[in-house]
DNA sequence: AAACTATCTGAACGGTCGTATAAATTGTCA
DNA sequence: TGACAATTTATACGACCGTTCAGATAGTTT
């Protein structure tokens, strides 16, 4: 089994397969996004990236490692942002209110989704997928629960009165909202009698709802 | 193509196939929620549901047409059990309150989804699955959206001067929250720290939030 | 009993699947 | 330049895929 692959030359240019790892995980990224990780071949990953099928062997291991690198390699990032604007809010002198918690949760996500790199985009659909999946969360929920227990925690802050309980589950439809943008796109284009647009457009909506929800079950 | 099979014969208990025909779909119905269309085999279905395999293409056609038959076998009683849930509200004398209208939408899934019948408890998390896959969700849509709009038309009543685009999105995203539930109990059970149970025991949160977040929304 | 029809069996078809690997290629360093 | 390691190619493997169908079986009708 190759455990890592990682160069040991000195120089960057040396790293020429670096850039077809990027492009096997790109087209992974996009395939397993639309498609699901079991609608979608290693052989279509390889002609999506323009490489042999070997080569996404070579880079990616085997398709669940695949996966797993795929979801892994943005997390980071997300998190980076979602951690950064919930700082932002405790400097600022007073204390942060619920609306902009929910705001400062949500909006990363939404800005990810919409915005032009369809790899982002792409990765943003994968997550509202896997989210969905019982198969695949329990392996990478991990990696995004921490930041989500640090909002619960400033809510429970905001609303001190509010049963712990609720909160958390209030919470978690919370996210469930904002995922359905992505994920559902075809169920929500249909109800609202709308043509499906970007998640952005529903960014306002959805954070007047989630507050109020939480605003809600807080009175409990 | 052998397009219609039903039995011509007069006597009820000549239907011997129709039993083999249930035994397929329910083995399908399990299979297809717990792990995806992609992910299940004709061969495992034939397995399941303890016959050969030649038997699921006769009774179930393709597997595109099996997952169909699946999704549309069970869909009537919902709406039967949805529609009568609404009349009930405009028969009495008070017109619906819109936390009645919730409650109604939402308690006859979630009983579905925590009842003793198993099969019933395979068609919520299917239905779930496929709500969240823009894939399933055009050729299916069309059997739940119509209930929908009209618990829509009773919201619009019973909140007259919410903006209706605002309106119809605050639906799907009670729909979501809803079968979030279901679909995303790993998830769900992680964050709020419970151990995963049953959809009814967050049933009286989980309609707060929503009410909570319609209220919001249509005082836009 | 014979004809008939619905149901079921068993096997096969051509393809695609995920994975592994020997050999060829490429670029770097001693 | 020659040794060396990283990368890529090409191919093979056994397993399983969805679909089809000729023939066996069984229940009903004439």
């Amino acid at each position: 089994m190759i455990e890592n692959a990682l160069p040991v030359q000195t120089d960057g240019r040396l790293l020429r397969g670096e850039a077809t790892r990027e492009r096997v995980l790109d087209a992974a990224e996009r395939l397993f996004a639309a498609e699901g990780f079991d609608a979608v071949s290693i052989r279509r990953i390889a002609a999506e990236a323009g490489v042999t099928l070997g080569v996404v062997g070579f880079h990616g291991g085997s398709k669940q490692n695949l996966m797993r690198t795929v979801l892994e390699r943005r997390v980071e990032a997300l998190n980076t942002r979602r951690r950064a604007a919930l700082e932002a809010l405790r400097d600022a002198k007073t204390p942060p209110a619920l609306g902009d918690l929910v705001d400062a949760y949500l909006t990363p996500y939404l800005e990810y989704a919409s915005q032009g790199d369809p790899q982002w985009r792409a990765y943003a659909r994968l997550i509202a997928r896997i989210a969905n999946d019982d198969r695949w969360y329990p392996s990478v929920g991990g990696l995004y629960d921490p930041v989500a227990r640090e909002y619960l925690r400033a809510m429970q802050q905001a609303r001190p009165d509010a049963p712990q309980q609720e909160l958390a589950t209030a919470l978690t439809l919370t996210v469930a909202s904002m995922l359905s943008l992505v994920a559902s796109r075809a169920r929500i284009a249909g109800l609202s009698n709308r043509a499906p647009g970007s998640p952005m457009e529903y960014r306002d909506t959805l954070i007047t709802f989630c507050l109020g929800g939480i605003d809600a079950v807080s009175r409990t």
